[in-house]
DNA sequence: AAGCTCTTGTTGACGCTGTCAACACCGAAT
DNA sequence: ATTCGGTGTTGACAGCGTCAACAAGAGCTT
């Protein structure tokens, strides 16, 4: 946020109602996010936005895709810091996901939320959330073939995974946990359970 | 659906509100719910339901109850049929509970949709929810007795077995999840993952 | 039977929203 | 200097949730 509002037009709008809506959606949640609104925090009248979106929709997609990169991003620096060798790697992974959705609940809630967005499928938003997938299956594919993960397909394995932390996430941030439970020490069972489960060989 | 519209002022409406709302949310999505459709298909002005619902979100809360009496009916029901003496009940509960969502798709979402509804917390959803959870914390504490998972407190066990399968539940209904891989079989590799993990003693 | 009152449904109005069409303006290319 | 395309503005419209004023049937009291 240094060199905006330079040039006459505004300079760079686009980017500027994709930050600022998504600030909004964070002080206020979706509600309190109007194209109004968004306009007038940028002094800006109500009708600007409609020159780079299409729609309402779009705007909170392109919001959406943002958080995508941004939660993608937050995962792969998860690796750095003493490179575990064991699992232990995937646990944090999982621990960072969650903890993510709890720092910006009302963001992640609308990544997720098709209600608000994608009437139709949104290309660029399946693409955000098929990166993070992909690079999901990168990493359990490397612990299968440390024989840290049970064999089969590791997307199947990764489905399983991301359901459990999305899962949990979604729960805490829609308060359906009662609030006294120890919410670091539950992502952490949440997890450990999760990778016992993908470590275990028979069936159930 | 038998005996309704009998009495002058429409008779029940209230219970009749809640009942289309929650036809219309299944068949045109929460955005498709107007306070003037609901009334309009009822035969009664727009503002008739202001004498039963102070709110659209009360309405809306109704309806999310009414969600979670039937979906916690649907698991006490798949008890029944063939008593399996081990977790397989358990790993059944779950496989209803995604199908259930993947049925009632939106009815679902507005369950867990804290955007629309919930500025407050309402007692009445709040007590819906918890006994799902209840109900969940004794099969799985039945469980333990037997020796068939592991000890600590079933409340946790009960949270992390419910975020595997809300998040999965989730995941498909807003299809994140590729459409071409086999429901049934990911519901079941879930399931199957979770009890596993939820067997295994050691911590991973 | 008559009247009163409470509950329930109706209607007009208000402010808010997203969106569109017509307009105004500036920067750049001719 | 003029034209032009991209960008921002403004007036208007329909639809929404909601409220206040009104109407009308139901049921009780006498």
């Amino acid at each position: 946020m240094a060199e905006r509002d330079r040039a006459y037009h505004h300079g760079d709008l686009r980017s500027s109602l994709v930050e600022v809506a998504a600030a909004m959606i964070s002080e206020g949640g979706t509600a309190s996010v109007t194209m109004r609104a968004i306009g007038s925090r940028l002094g800006v009248s109500r009708g600007a936005p409609y020159r780079h979106f299409s729609d309402k929709t779009a705007l909170l997609v392109a919001v959406a895709v943002e958080g995508f990169k941004r939660l993608n991003r937050r995962l792969g620096a998860s690796d750095t810091g003493a490179s575990p060798s064991s699992v232990e790697k995937l646990r944090r992974m999982g621990e960072q996901y969650v903890r993510f959705a709890l720092e910006h609940p009302a963001h992640y809630r609308l990544m997720y939320g098709k209600e608000a967005l994608a009437r139709q499928d949104q290309p660029e938003l399946r693409e955000a959330a098929g990166a993070l997938l992909e690079n999901l299956v990168e990493v359990i594919r490397v612990h299968q073939q440390r024989g840290e993960i049970e064999g089969g397909d590791p997307r199947a394995h990764a489905y399983v995974a991301w359901s459990a932390v999305h899962g949990l996430a979604s729960l805490l941030i829609e308060k359906q946990i009662d609030p006294n439970v120890d919410v670091d020490e539950l992502i952490r069972q949440t997890t450990r359970t999760l990778l016992g489960g993908l470590r275990d060989r028979g069936q159930a």
